[in-house]
RNA sequence: GCCGGAGUAGCUCAGUUGGUGAGAGCACGCGUCUCAUAAGCGCGGGGUCGGCGGUUCAAGUCCGCCCUCCGGCACCA
């Protein structure tokens, strides 16, 4: 038998579970249960990412222990699988005893090959963060995150010979041209891996909450090490247990990393990386999908448009949900959650054209053929109109199993809507209840409706993956086995004649809903979140200030800096000054090169607001700025300052100004 | 700025290696059946296929330039 080995990311345990993990984890189930269905044995992991520093410090701030924290958070994680139908053969917790086996026997293997060495992180390190600061991100000598002090610290570190690997990956990349889905994501990590790999530092003795390093306890490894490796854990990796051994050789390498598009590069660059050296075979394929944006723009948290599955699952019922997500997000691009979109499917796809098909055959049959299968006549079977539903139906599986095989779920709901079309089309065209009254017309009265009742049949098998439940109940009112056949043995036209129905009740009632009333339902409070019961600030008239809305996985998120004391914060001198000129820095995208007057001189600041203001609009303009920060190059122009901005997560900047216009000098406290 | 992707009916999208008058679903209008969840089915309106130029007997489909949006890189205070 062959087998099958998925997997969703590794979700970060930084945040509540929402939208964007369910959705991969969703797409993950649907194309798990399916190669099921083809017969195959099929292994779908999924999991949480529980180390680092920003659990660390989350927890500090819990007042809990990094291991107290991370169970709560990951119950959280878990508890959304059983909500969304997640059918997962193991949930893997990084700070499980078999992880860290795992990790470390990975270490070691990439060790003893020579891709590990001990040096110096060399590095700006900023306190507020406790992260080192690559030079080049560095902002006028201070962090590029927090505008925190940093300084200048050599932490002993180890790193990984990633250098060293630019040709190996290069070939695999060309002899593999599926390696990388959609092609456009793989064009990316082709421009980037040709652009030359810079070895990784793989370690860290700034904090504790991690794997330690074999040999060497002081330092702990860097999350994507320990992250990425748990795809192997769970296959039995670095185990002794001879079953675990055996599992290992049987679902390693794994056949599918579906990710999102934000985690494309630690999967295609990172992780074959670190296989390679270990001289372990590549997964065959990394699948990354887009974002779900709200109403057209980002999601963000800030923004409070965070769409919470469990609302929406609530209106509409759990298969009608994970049909809305199936078919409207095309594969490879982004997608629009909006209420209106999910309404319309659920009223005309879900509501009219499948549930009222299921309700009218099945009640037909009731009615006229004693509630059993009827017996259709070979001879009216071999009509144009009889063969063209029963043929749509058997090429349709063929038309599922490759969509499927593409990840294009959208195309194999799409293309089952067409025989949903099709049956319907069908029904009128025979009109089964004008033959029920004339019983000269019995043998066409029982093959019109054998022939929707299978087409429901084959309908309802190819939706088992996509809406479990609803397959589920569609194949007991038709009277088939609970678990019939699989996939290789689908094939139209095989409804046991004299069987008898199940009882029929609509698939998805007609709901009375409207787009005002979800929208209301988008400021209640979080049903499911035992986190903060209070009532989210109301939200402002929503600007165009949007974020992005990681679908998944390690997921960083901007922290908040520490308390600072007030001598700290009269450091910073802030002063009002008054742009002179205003040019855009050529071959630049953001950057503005400002001639202020500060009150004291006039100086050259270079400020990233490029993309959102006009030069001439800049002009004259009274703004605040940091007076005090040290010179720094940006395109080779020194900029002696900083000009202060706010900006919405991932927005565009807007300028700090003044209800009157002070003096250039004024300070600004 | 460089690289990549995308721009097709009001909306979401299909459109194979260039070739019957440019499509589907939704929404909208009209009609119709009555088994069915006031659902189904039929018909219809509506598009300079981002713009300009070119190759060709023939281009949404190939080439060049330009515009817009998205992403990656450079880069971001």
């Amino acid at each position: 038998m062959s087998r099958f080995y998925i997997t969703t990311p590794i979700y970060y345990i930084n945040a509540e579970p929402h939208l964007g993990h369910a959705y991969t984890t969703m797409v993950a189930d649907a194309v798990a249960r399916a190669h099921r269905l083809m017969g195959e044995d099929v292994f779908f992991l999924t999991g949480t990412d529980e180390h680092g520093q920003k659990v660390e410090r989350a927890a500090q701030k819990a007042g809990l222990a990094p291991r107290a924290f991370a169970d709560r958070v990951a119950r959280s994680f878990e508890a959304l699988l059983p909500e969304i139908n997640a059918s997962n053969d193991d949930f893997i917790r990084t700070t499980e005893p078999r992880h860290y086996a795992s990790v470390q026997a990975l270490w070691r293997s990439v060790r003893d090959n020579g891709y590990i060495y001990k040096g110096k992180y060399e590095g700006w390190y900023c306190t507020v963060d406790e992260v080192f600061v690559p030079e080049t991100q560095l902002v006028d000598g201070r962090c590029p995150t927090c505008g925190g002090v940093v300084e200048k610290i050599s932490e002993e570190s180890y790193f990984f010979k990633l250098s060293a690997l630019q040709q190996p990956l290069l070939e695999h990349y060309r002899s593999h041209p599926e390696f990388v889905t959609p092609a456009a994501r793989r064009n990316e990590v082709m421009a980037f891996l040709e652009g030359g790999l810079e070895d990784l530092s793989v370690s860290r003795t700034s904090f504790t909450w991690g794997i330690p390093v074999p040999d060497d306890p002081a330092h702990v490894m860097y999350v994507w090490f320990d992250a990425l490796t748990n795809y192997m854990t769970a296959a039995g990796y670095g185990s002794d247990d001879p079953l675990d051994q055996a599992r290992f050789e049987k679902f390693w390498p794994a056949d599918v990393h579906l990710i999102g598009k934000e985690i494309v590069r630690q999967h295609a660059i990172y992780w074959p990386a670190f296989l390679l050296a270990a001289g372990l075979p590549l997964p065959r394929q990394i699948v990354s999908h887009g974002w779900w944006l709200m109403e057209g723009a980002k999601m963000s948290k800030s923004k409070g448009n965070v769409v919470r599955p469990h609302d929406y699952i609530a209106r509409f019922g759990l298969d009608a949900f994970r049909y809305f997500v199936f078919r409207e997000m095309v594969f490879g691009q982004d997608a629009s959650f909006t209420d209106e979109a999910i309404l319309g499917r659920y009223k005309a796809d879900l509501a009219n054209d499948l549930g009222n098909l299921a309700s009218r055959v099945v009640t037909l049959l009731h009615r006229t053929c004693g509630g059993r299968v009827p017996q259709p006549s070979p001879a009216l079977l071999a009509r144009s109109e009889e063969r063209a539903v029963l043929d749509a139906a058997s090429a349709l599986v063929g038309q599922v199993k490759a969509a499927i095989g593409t990840f294009q779920l959208s195309v194999a709901l799409r293309d089952i809507w067409e025989l949903v079309g099709l049956t319907n089309r069908y029904i009128v065209a025979r009109e089964p209840w004008k033959l029920a009254k004339d019983p000269d017309r019995r043998a066409e009265l029982e093959t019109s409706l054998f022939v929707p009742a299978d087409a429901l049949r084959v309908i309802a098998e190819l939706l088992r993956p996509f809406m479990p439940t609803t397959a589920g109940r569609m194949l007991e009112m038709l009277g088939c086995p609970a678990h019939p056949a699989s996939w290789s043995t689908l094939a139209a036209g095989t409804l046991q004649p004299g069987t008898a129905l199940g009882q029929t009740a609509p698939l998805f009632p007609r709901i009375e809903l409207t787009v005002e009333a979800l929208r209301d339902m988008a400021h209640e409070p979080t049903a499911s979140s035992t986190a903060s019961p209070a009532k989210p600030a109301p939200q402002a008239a929503p600007a165009a200030a949007p974020a992005p809305a990681p679908a998944a996985t390690p997921a960083q998120e901007a922290p908040v800096a520490e308390q600072i004391s007030y001598d700290e914060f009269m450091k910073v001198d802030l002063r009002v000054a008054k742009i002179l000129e205003a040019e855009r820095v050529p071959k630049s995208k953001k950057l503005m090169k400002l001639r202020v007057d500060t009150g004291l001189d006039t100086r050259t600041i270079v400020a990233g607001i490029a993309e959102a203001y006009e030069p001439e609009a800049l002009v004259n303009r009274t703004v605040a700025i940091v007076f005090n920060l040290k010179p720094a190059k940006l395109m080779g122009i020194e900029s002696n300052g900083m000009v202060l901005a706010g900006s919405a997560e991932g927005g565009r900047p807007f300028l700090v100004g003044f209800e009157t216009d002070l003096p250039p000098g004024s300070r600004v406290r």
